[in-house]
DNA sequence: GAGCCTGCTTGACGCGGGTCAAGGCGGGCG
DNA sequence: CGCCCGCCTTGACCCGCGTCAAGCAGGCTC
């Protein structure tokens, strides 16, 4: 993690002993998975010791860096982060945008090393998991184990967004899809969404130029597909605009 | 897999019992990591007993298909592996080719199913791991779990090449790097490579028309960064093709 | 050897989206 | 309040690569 990063207190295993913790820590995937595992407490104690709630980062702070040695994957609690690689002339390449519930860092673990740069997009709050312990307690809980080798194997299939040579349209679209998509499963609204990053954040997610961004969503609202008010965006017509991701989505 | 393969048998553990077997499977990326851990011949035959070697498949068998239950993955022990999914209006995306040493099938990991298929280029041998047999074996096995895990990761990051906006000149001489470079870590040329797949695979690979395919390969052979010839390719100047295809690989 | 078929090459042309340049707009700060 | 500075938008232009169409070469079958 990077030093600039601010710690909170690790909240000690006795406070944590009536399901506040759980609570606490719902977000993160592995709770779920754990419980849904039906494992006992002892084993729910162990995982959680391993948890350390970090944050709050604010826009702009990084997170790790590329380069960084690689000791710990977290997961989002709160907030937005963005990562991505800088190439050789300095421009930025956005690799992907992290949402509450979703997991950072699990492409370092080949290397030893991240891969890549994060940065808060707003205020963001993390529940870091030491990935040496985690590693050995997941020889003790199958379940855990196998709640790796899935977060992991989801991953691998990912980059489709940004892979197939798709037009500008079907690619905002799947953006804003799948975005929706992501919110709704955490609860959130899945037809208002708030855009936590710039035009040009999402340029370079997509692989567009800013201009081309803006042109896009100004023919999606022209065409009553959206509507869209500086970061504030709704979407109006659910069904078209799937239909327009379909092809990058697959479904 | 696909219900046309044709299975070997297994060899016995009794056969194996002398390191002609770890010979026979020395392809596979477990076998190394294993034996690097220091682990004991009773825990290579426990992973030996969950190794099917399977083939030959031909030009054209499928070893699976979009949507087969996953229960297994692969490492390719000689031939070329093409993995690909259809669009709604089925035209193909190729997603990756696969060299002898590498693994296909962790994506599936996360759905239970394949979520794309698996075709042979040319004559393919494959080493077959039940997957459900080995997660239980990484529990035993740190060096196993820890090897799965970096396998899994390290294909997360692997869409580079797909992703970032590029120039087919670009593309081209990556892919032809990153062949090269898969090649020679397994003992082969790095400078005459065969090429298994058609101009149209490329294409569909690096998400350009077969056309510019052949229009970049034609260039890069006037500018003597390489010789073409159907199918067989010298690399004439490894350093120039790697100062083309740097902005893709980032090294 | 003739014929065919598939994969490959080559040329002509057009379009999507990148680039460049010029505003507009809102929010923070003095 | 007014200035400034990012962020965003809009317009004009242009170029890389896709598309269409035609021709070629090698390998198969008969």
């Amino acid at each position: 993690m990077s030093p600039t990063a601010r710690r909170r207190a690790v909240p000690s295993p006795a406070a944590a002993d009536d399901g506040d913790e759980l609570r606490f820590c719902s977000t993160c995937a592995f709770s779920d998975a754990c419980l849904s595992q039906g494992y006992g407490k002892s084993d729910l104690m162990d995982l959680h010791v391993l948890v350390e709630h970090i944050g709050p980062f604010h826009e702009g702070d990084h997170i790790f860096r590329e380069g960084d040695d690689f000791n710990a994957i977290a997961a989002v609690r709160a907030g937005t982060v963005k990562t991505y690689v800088l190439d050789a002339s300095g421009h930025e390449q956005v690799l992907g945008f992290h949402l509450p519930g979703e997991i950072i860092g699990l492409s370092a673990i080949s290397q030893s090393r991240y891969p890549c740069n994060a940065v808060a997009l707003d205020t963001v709050m993390l529940c870091r998991f030491s990935f040496p312990k985690m590693a050995v307690l997941a020889t003790r809980m199958p379940g855990l184990q196998a709640q790796l080798f899935k977060l992991l194997s989801e991953d691998i299939g990912k980059a489709s967004l940004l892979a197939g040579d798709f037009t500008a349209d079907e690619r905002m679209a799947a953006f804003l899809v799948a975005l929706s998509r992501r919110y709704a499963r955490r609860g959130f609204s899945a037809t208002r969404l708030h855009l936590t990053m710039t035009r040009t954040d999402i340029a370079n997610y997509l692989r567009l130029a800013p201009e081309t961004v803006s042109r896009v969503l100004k023919r999606l609202q022209e065409d009553k597909l959206v509507h869209v008010d500086r970061r504030e965006l709704e979407i109006l017509d659910p069904a078209r605009l799937e239909a327009l991701a379909l092809h990058v989505l697959r479904y």
